[in-house]
DNA sequence: GATAAAGTTTACGTAAACGTAAAGGTGTTT
DNA sequence: AAACACCTTTACGTTTACGTAAACTTTATC
């Protein structure tokens, strides 16, 4: 085998940066299922994958409701009567839109950030032109163009 | 004037799809300053733009704490010491590599919808084949091919 | 076989982001 | 001036997503 098949509740905690508890709820929240031996959890990779991709969803500002219903539609995927599966396709294609937006508000964001950062330095530039004058005055001074 | 230049809260609140409380909850947080005549608030252009960014943070993800943290880092770009220019350039930084974080979760969430819609369609195809079977068998049947 | 390390359940606590309701001021329109 | 629409503050309630602590069992190790 190429890596480990399965984790202790504290292995994923580790790799992932998160609590035990947290991964218990998640599982409370029935977004994991890892099977047992007794009472212990093991988790398989696929337990694995669903946490990571639980995660992801935060990181993309999904509530775990939201991720819940994505994991529903990964799995009934090949599932379900022709009405389901349309209803999948139109709540797949909302999902797209949402993905849009976050992709516009992205490329804004950063332009805004691009703009905040040139007149950081700009200011920045002023400051150690003033301390360059200063400096001059009382000492030496070096080059005033910058590569 | 090509627009209004002032709003009343509840202008605000129809336009953005988002309660007056809301918008009283992100003054309380600092987060709008709108103006005053008497009690009544009066929001600005600015402050429908601030509004507006609040709400985008919302989308992707961002607490109120951390949208703050970008306004303040737009609001003080001129100002402060070079220790503390410096730190908001540090600031910047996390925020982008945060950004392209996200861009890598969208592009794979894409991949995963993409997957998940072909299979949903594919799963389709195969319940309308067997109710063309059954109508056949009853009455007649239309081409298999679809466009 | 003691003991420490990691696992478990149960349960109360908490921060964030508002919702909801009460009680009242302002203003305008019929 | 009565009624209606919209504004205000104050304050307690609610949901989400865990944190934290207690009490207990199972597993590893010395």
């Amino acid at each position: 085998m190429t890596t480990k098949d399965t984790y202790t509740i504290s292995d994923l905690a580790k790799e992932f940066d998160v609590t035990t508890r947290t991964i218990r709820f998640y599982e409370a929240e029935d977004l994991l299922k890892p099977a047992r031996r007794g009472q212990t959890r093991i988790f398989s990779k696929g337990d694995r994958v669903r946490l990571k991709l639980i995660l992801r969803g935060k990181r993309m500002g999904f509530s775990l409701a939201e991720t819940r219903e994505l994991f529903d539609l990964y799995d009934n995927s090949l599932k379900g009567s022709e009405k389901q599966l349309l209803l999948m396709l139109e709540t797949l294609a909302r999902k797209r839109e949402q993905i849009e937006q976050q992709k516009k508000d992205i490329e804004m964001m950063e332009q805004e950030m691009d703009s905040a950062e040139a007149r950081c330095r700009d200011a920045l530039a002023e400051l150690q032109k003033k301390a360059g004058r200063k400096a001059s005055s009382s000492k030496e001074s070096k080059a005033t163009e910058a590569g």
